[in-house]
RNA sequence: GUGGCUAUAGCUCAGUUGGUUAGAGCACCGGAUUGUGGUUCCGGGGGUCGGGGGUUCGAGUCCCCUUAGCCACCCCA
């Protein structure tokens, strides 16, 4: 009569989300609301399905976005989305009306890519994109940058970079060497410094442009060159001189390092890294990218760039901005390999143990009281003896548990344990409340 | 999508040139400890060796396919 089971499993590059992972994630995504909402981004939502061309845009290359696609029952072309900033190009061009310009708004939502899994690398994954449309001001570019180092602050690191560059600057250089058409191309390699060494890029650029071996050792030379902002500045301003693009590059750059000097960022926070170009063609100013110092193999976990027009295939009008996103599941990937993600199961800090089953009124009660007055408590469901329901305690990670039997019962009191520090009390029941509250560490 | 490496208990891994009933640590459950977890001691459950096919007297071990993970390319959070 058994029907055969059906195994248990997912996706490739699809996960389940366990109860230590999920309360990690949804910290996060509470910091980065927060930090979001600061800076005044308010919060937007598209459809995770959309029709197949807006996704893909005008150039149609599918193979390079990896979209999951295909036809839905009523035979339209439609993918998921692989990224929040498409749609919100969509978004903004058919609800410029209502939204207005400038306008700032902060997405933390699922995409999809149909790639091949890696390390930090999945089908399925979260992320928290903010940006701000509608400005040319160098001032959102900077807020951009104060927005990831506070959010990267306010998830609890210390240790991280965020590289800065501006392809202004290269786009400058470009123009002097008369390589204004091979930008791409340079730049993907450029991209690639860190990772395959300048003998490679070199290879790369002389391959795959029209840049001749000089001029590719002379952009190289620039781009890899070490030293403060200041130092790198002063290095490649003669190279720009009468360049419009390259000056204003200059320029934006300087006021940010200005910015981030001020406002009193550790030394070494931000960085200018002239090699970092992001392969994508749209970003045509100030770039971000930030790794975390103790492990930096896994890529970028929050990246971003100014684009000159966001919603160019959707509208005439021209909406340009700057904004990043943070790569939520990269992250907690991170987090885990770095040992950062707490290995406690419960979103409560206290446990209402069940000594008793005849007086499970005062025990359901009570914790209800507790729960009133804004503390998370869990009830013990089973009739099993104290020492498991401790045992539970302690295993999904609970600071506090709370017990009555007759004695306390007879003397109108409770026990309250902490199981961190070992210490137990006898508290009145009147109490109780404020002695739970006051027991609860911050976390 | 292309190429490479890997897959043994919930997890991390042993398992000799193919040869009896596949092991350990951690985790889990029970007991020592019928008002107290985390330490200690004792015991227990759990594996068709990822799945399918083949070679062989005999396959965890060799071959093919498949699924998944990891790495490189590509691209990117």
């Amino acid at each position: 009569m058994n029907s055969p089971l059906i195994s248990p499993r997912v996706l490739k590059g699809f996960r389940d989300t366990l109860p230590n992972m999920m309360l990690a994630r949804e910290a996060i995504l509470e910091t980065a609301r927060r930090v979001y909402r600061t800076y005044g981004y308010t919060p937007i939502d598209t459809p995770a399905l959309e029709y197949s061309e807006i996704l893909l845009g005008k150039g149609g290359e599918e193979t390079d976005k990896q979209m999951f696609r295909f036809a839905d029952q009523g035979e339209r072309d439609v993918a998921m989305r692989f990224d929040l900033t498409i749609p919100f190009a969509r978004f903004a061009a058919q609800h410029l009306q209502e939204i207005g310009s400038p306008f700032r708004r902060y997405h933390m939502a699922t995409v999809w890519r149909a790639e091949k899994p890696q390390k930090g690398r999945f089908r399925e994954f979260m992320q928290c994109d903010f940006d701000t449309i509608g400005t040319d001001s160098n001032a959102a570019d900077i807020e951009t940058l104060l927005v990831i180092n506070d959010l990267l602050e306010a998830i609890g690191f210390e240790r991280f970079t965020i590289r800065i560059n501006n392809r202004l600057l290269l786009s400058g250089l470009l123009d002097q060497f008369g390589l204004e058409d091979q930008a791409t191309g340079l730049l993907r390699a450029l991209d690639k410094l860190a990772k395959i060494g300048p003998e490679k890029v070199l290879a790369e650029m002389t391959e795959r442009t029209t840049a001749r071996p000089e001029q590719a050792e002379r952009i190289l030379a620039l781009c890899r060159a070490q030293g403060t902002p200041e130092e790198l500045l002063a290095e490649v301003e003669p190279q720009l001189t009468g360049s419009p693009r390259g000056e204003e590059g200059l320029a934006r750059v300087r006021e940010l390092f200005a910015v981030v000097q001020s406002a009193g960022l550790p030394a070494g926070r931000v960085t200018l890294d002239l090699s970092i170009a992001r392969g994508l063609d749209y970003y045509t100013g100030t770039i971000y990218e930030t790794f975390l110092d103790d492990l930096p193999g896994i890529g970028s976990v929050c990246s971003g760039g100014r684009y000159d027009d966001l919603a160019g295939l959707f509208t005439k009008q021209r909406l340009p901005g700057v904004g990043a996103s943070l790569g939520l599941d990269r992250l907690l990937a991170a987090m885990e390999e770095l040992g950062q993600i707490e290995s406690a199961s419960t979103p409560a800090p206290v446990l209402m143990t069940v000594f008793d089953a005849s007086r499970i009124n005062d025990y359901l009660l009570t914790a209800r009281r507790l729960r009133n007055a804004g503390l998370c408590v869990e009830l013990f469901a089973d009739e099993k003896a104290i020492g498991k329901q401790f045992k539970y305690a302690d295993r999904r990670g609970f600071q506090l548990v709370v017990i009555a039997g007759p004695d306390e019962f007879a003397a109108g009191s409770w026990q309250v344990k902490d199981l961190v520090t070992g210490d137990q009390s006898t508290v009145a029941d009147a109490d109780l409340v404020t002695f739970v509250q006051q027991a609860i560490r911050p976390s």
